[in-house]
This record gives C-alpha cells, sequence and structure tokens, in this order.
DNA sequence: CCGAATCCTGCACGCGCGTGCAAGAATTAT
DNA sequence: ATAATTCTTGCACGCGCGTGCAGGATTCGG
C-alpha cells in the first residue's frame, strides 16, 4: 500500500486524537494553541508536532459555543454601487483579521431586508454587528438594539442618533467647513450641492453644514440636488435631466458632491452630456478618495477620511468591556487635485 | 415600573426556554424552525408565538456543531483593487444568502497569506471554500486540497488545472475567440495584448487564445504587455512607460486587455499621457463589463460573464452530495461599445 | 536537604442543538 | 366500534471545547 506516512485526517481530527497521539490529556492539547496558556514549552510542543501530523485545527463553533465568544463580526452592507464600499470592506476585513476577527459579510438587500439580514447575523451568534450601509434609518435601529441580541452595534463611516449604538466615523462638519473654505478661497461663485438619499440623518451634516456656511459668507443658499442612491451612473442620470440645456450662466461653477461616487458621475455628465470641461467650466468636490477617482482622468479634489485608524479603534471598540458610550469621531483631510 | 410587557430576553434564550413557555418539548421547538418537519401546525404555532415572545432564534452554532454542517461558506478574496470584485462579492453573497447561505469574508493579505487564509476558514468549519482571488496558484491549491480539510473547494471565475477542486468559470476560449473575431472584422493591424499577472494557470487561456488566433489569421505574434495585478493604477503606469515616447506608427491600433481594470488603466493613458483618442487613434477591450467602464467617460466594448447563473449553479454545486467533477464552464457575449 | 511558593496538568460539567427511534395521539378503514 | 395507519411527540446521547478548581510536579530559598 502506497499509503501516506502521516495518517489520513479522515472525518474530524478532534482534540482528544491529538491528545492520544501526545500522550497528553485533551486540555493540554486546547491549551496548546490558546495563547497565554499556562502550559510548559516541552508540551506544547509535543502537541503541536501531533496536530500537524493529524492535521488538526481547534473548532472555532464549539469554542465559541463554550466560551460565548465567537471572535465573529458581521459585516452588513446594502450598498455595492458605491466604490467606496469595496475600499471599506477590504481595510476593515484586513484590520480585523490582523487582530483575531472574522468577518461575516451580510448584503442587505434593502431596507425591507434589514431585519433579516439582522436575525442572519444573530443566529450565528456574532460579537458585534457593524454597519456601513445607508437603509439602516433610525427606525431599524432602534428596533436591532431593542431586541438585544447584539452585544454591540457598530454604525462605522456615518453617524447615528441612536443610542445603543456606537458610531465610528469621520466629523462631517469639521470635513465639510474645510472643503466650503477651500471652495471659497478659490473664489467660486454658484455652487450647486449634490447630496444623496435622505435616509434619516444618514449624511445630513455634510449637506447642512455646506448651505449654513455658505448663507453665512455670502447670504444665499445654494442650490440643492438630490440622488436616491450613492450609485455613480444614477448620478449621472439625475445630473444630466437636472442640468441639460440649462443656459451657460444658469449653470453652477462648482458641484460639491456628498462622496466620489455621485462626483463621479457628475464629471462624466460636465464633459459628455454638456460639453463642458472640469474644472474650467464647472468644478467638481467628491468625498471619500475612492482609487477610482486618483488617476489623471477625474483627479478629483476630494477628503480622505482615516480608514485605517478608524478599522482598528474598531477592533479595541471591539476587544473593550466597558459599557460606556464608545462611539468616536476622527478627522480626516482635504486632498486638492485639478477637479476644484 | 415602565417594564415591557414582554420579558426582556437578557442573556442567551435558548429552545429550552421557548419549550417551558410553549408547553412543549425542546425538540418540538427545534422541529418548528426547521423546514419540512413532522410537527404540527398547532403546535408550530404555539412555539412561534413563544419564540417570538422571548426573542428566540435558534443557534447555527451549535446547529452545526451537532450535524456538521454549517451552511457557511468562506469566500477568499485578494484582489480588492479590481473592481470586478465588488460586482462577484454583490452577486455571490446575494444568492448565497437567498438560499440561506452564509458568507465569511477573508481578506487574503498575499500569496504568502494563502495557508492562513484558508486556516481561518477551516476553524469555522465552512461547508465550502470559494477562491476569487488571483494568488491561489497550483501550488496553494494542492496543499490545501491536500489537507482535505474542506468538503469542497471551489474557484470561482477561474480555470484550474487542480483536481479536487471545482470551477465555475467562463470559458476563456470562446470568449477569446469572439474577441478577437470582433477586433478582425473592424479591421484592426497591429493589436497589443495587455495581460495580468501570470499567476500559474490564471487566465492564460485569454492570451493564448488571442494571440494563437491573430498568428493563425495574420502569421504575426501581437505584441504582448504583463501587469502584476489587476489594478487600474497599475495599469496605467505600466502602459505610461511601455508606450510614451513611441513614434506614432509603432503603437497598436488597439490594445487587447485581459480585464476592465486594466483597460481602464490603458485609456487613461492613451488620452491623458499621450493626448490620443479612443478609439479612433486607439482602441481598446476589456473583460468583465463592470459598472464603471459603461458610463459615457469609458464607454468600453468589453465582454460579459453570466455572474448570476454562475452563482446560482455555484448553490446547486453546494447542495450536491455527489462526488463527480462539478466543474463547469459558462458561455458569455461579447458587449460592444464605442472604445473599439 | 526540607518546606514553601510556583508552575502544570487533569477533570466534571455545561454550551444549544441534531439524530434516530419508540411510544403516544389522531386519523382512517373495515 | 375496533384495528390498521399515519402523524406527532419525547428522549438519550453526542458534537468539540471552555471554565474553574484541585492535586501533582517542579523550582527556589535557606
Amino acid at each position: 500500500m502506497a499509503e501516506d506516512t502521516t495518517s489520513e485526517p479522515m472525518g474530524n481530527v478532534t482534540a482528544d486524537d491529538v491528545a492520544a497521539a501526545a500522550g497528553v490529556s485533551r486540555w493540554t492539547v486546547n491549551r496548546a494553541f490558546k495563547k497565554d496558556a499556562s502550559i510548559s514549552a516541552k508540551s506544547r510542543e509535543k502537541v503541536m508536532a501531533a496536530a500537524k501530523a493529524l492535521g488538526y485545527v481547534p473548532d472555532l463553533r464549539a469554542a465559541s459555543l463554550a466560551s460565548d465568544r465567537s471572535n465573529l463580526v458581521a459585516l452588513l452592507v446594502d450598498d455595492f454601487a458605491n466604490p467606496h464600499k469595496l475600499v471599506m470592506m477590504e481595510r476593515l476585513t484586513r484590520i480585523l483579521r490582523k487582530h483575531g476577527w472574522d468577518t461575516l459579510l451580510v448584503n442587505t438587500l434593502g431596507r425591507d431586508d434589514a431585519n433579516d439580514a439582522l436575525l442572519n447575523a444573530s443566529q450565528r451568534r456574532v460579537d458585534a454587528v457593524i454597519l456601513i450601509g445607508i437603509q439602516f434609518d433610525d427606525e431599524v435601529l432602534r428596533t436591532a438594539s431593542h431586541a438585544r441580541r447584539f452585544k454591540k452595534l457598530i454604525i462605522f463611516a456615518r453617524v447615528s442618533q441612536n443610542p445603543n449604538t456606537i458610531s465610528i466615523a469621520v466629523d462631517d462638519v469639521h470635513a465639510m467647513l474645510e472643503i466650503a473654505e477651500y471652495v471659497r478661497t478659490k473664489g467660486y461663485q454658484r455652487p450647486m450641492f449634490l447630496a444623496g438619499p435622505r435616509t434619516v440623518s444618514a449624511h445630513l451634516p455634510r449637506k447642512q453644514t455646506f448651505l449654513a456656511y455658505w448663507k453665512e459668507h455670502f447670504g444665499s443658499e445654494p442650490e440643492t440636488c438630490e440622488v436616491e442612491a450613492y450609485d455613480p451612473v444614477l448620478a449621472a442620470r439625475v445630473m444630466a435631466d437636472t442640468l441639460k440645456g440649462r443656459p451657460r450662466d444658469a449653470l453652477p461653477d462648482i458641484i460639491v458632491c456628498e462622496n466620489d461616487a455621485l462626483a463621479m458621475g457628475t464629471i462624466d455628465v460636465i464633459r459628455h452630456d454638456l460639453g463642458l470641461r472640469v474644472p474650467e467650466d464647472i468644478a467638481v468636490t467628491g468625498f471619500d478618495d475612492v482609487p477610482q477617482i486618483q488617476g489623471p482622468n477625474y483627479n478629483l479634489t476630494t477628503y480622505r477620511q482615516p480608514l485605517t485608524a478608524m478599522a482598528e479603534y474598531l477592533v479595541t471598540v471591539l476587544e473593550s468591556q466597558k459599557d460606556e458610550d464608545l462611539s468616536r469621531s476622527f478627522k480626516g483631510h482635504i486632498v486638492p487635485r485639478t477637479s476644484a
């Protein structure tokens, strides 16, 4: 028989098997896999050798069941049209994994599906739910936190009024003031603000801050426009409808967009539908600094959130035992490019 | 006391609690939550009412532990720079969830991390591992499938020579023949092929098919170029280095890209570094039909994979008990736009 | 070399649910 | 009304590991 020398790991190898092979008890085997457990170097070595030979890895389901700690978080996303989501997912999963956390990705189909998605997460007994979608309005949040099925409910990259909810986000007011000031000092006169869907309390601060700033400095309220999703394609459609056919002097000289997704669609419309130039005819600003707008094509003036710091802080939140309010806001910085 | 009428679900509500409340045994409770279990409508109703009152949901960890079926898959991704990954993740998570499967998203940092990532998945005892990265070369796959820790190892949207591996992908040869024929009939003369990283057997068929087709029809081998990642930014850098400074007649008249990510960077270079027009001076084709290239800006001629059908088939693969080879290839279709 | 402090190791019990079977209840046929 | 079916329900046992403790092995000071 040309069998492998290593006995084949048919079926599940359990800690008991390893214990037998290593000549220790099962508990010693599990200790060998725990970070700072009290175990002698010799025992650990023996165990690890036996484990490798048998192809044993601890079963995290059983560990989680026994300890009531899963080291698993659910990431709820409902907004895949926004390229920024890809950046966030990459950053979050990378940093979470670095610290030993696994991520359950739940595609929340829409607002009506939010509860099902949360249910989904709770069935896996995740240690926390992280929301990076837009459709989670205050009502959904209230329902979710009321059910108390989650130890932690975290809103990432967005603020929320809801109690029982931890918000890790950039300071929208500070950020938008920086952008507004940039726009003003560059001498623009007729700005338009392009907002995303007005889900309750979502990114409302950005719009309000800009409008308030402008009114304070010029006494006039800028024109605004709204798109129902952070989707470049949809944004382009809306902007085409809004701007096409206007006489030159009825057009804004700068369009301040709530984020890059909207800005991309806007730039496309300015160039290809209106036949105008960016920024000479109409300038554009965004928010998020997604990779797509960093090239020579869009070259968008935008605002960068400190995503890595936010993700690292998220980990400390996950590991915190305290019951205090762990919400925190971060400051990013403007990234000037040629679009404005 | 202004307490809720519903007793508060402090701590974990277990099936026993529900059983007590509903006046049945624990097993009847669990049966009520099983799809087609033999249980009377009356009992189920009682159980469900009690469950809702107590806020009970079955614990999938325990269920998985007891049944050795987790209804969980791990999705390993290592290539977040490629916007197509966002599309795939959205489609896969949506369709998997529709059929009752949860998704563990594992960010595979690089080739050396592949084994750790797989380990990660195996600790959660997932029912299958789905690979949509590029760094999983044959060696990694062999190691993974040799360990036999996974019931199923699935390569999505890519072929693989490895046995013990299920590949669900588009037929690269057929696809590239379609593109090549399109290029030829449009009258292009000096094509260049832009390939991605040459991880073993990855998308090699596309390149080889195109080169073979061209040689067969014109007797000449087209120029080729290679980028180390499916990253528009990196592609732009490479193409700028390659094309800048060439006299007009030394430039290709069309650049056939292995996918859209490369094509986007290429178009940016043609326009902004070379100052030329697409498609008049140099045409471009892509692969994948990502949303970003559908607008008026890139308007890329590309190839669309039947992602939904592929994802649905993935589910049937997951649910299949058979041991036969479940690999299957799909045919997509070319999407002609203005870039070529 | 002895006693005390320190370090390791083994163990009973429980985490919440699935499996397969057997007994009980409800239904139908005779 | 009784027997034969079918439907419904309860249960012992196990899935693999964590917790806290107690006894044994080891080390150190004097």
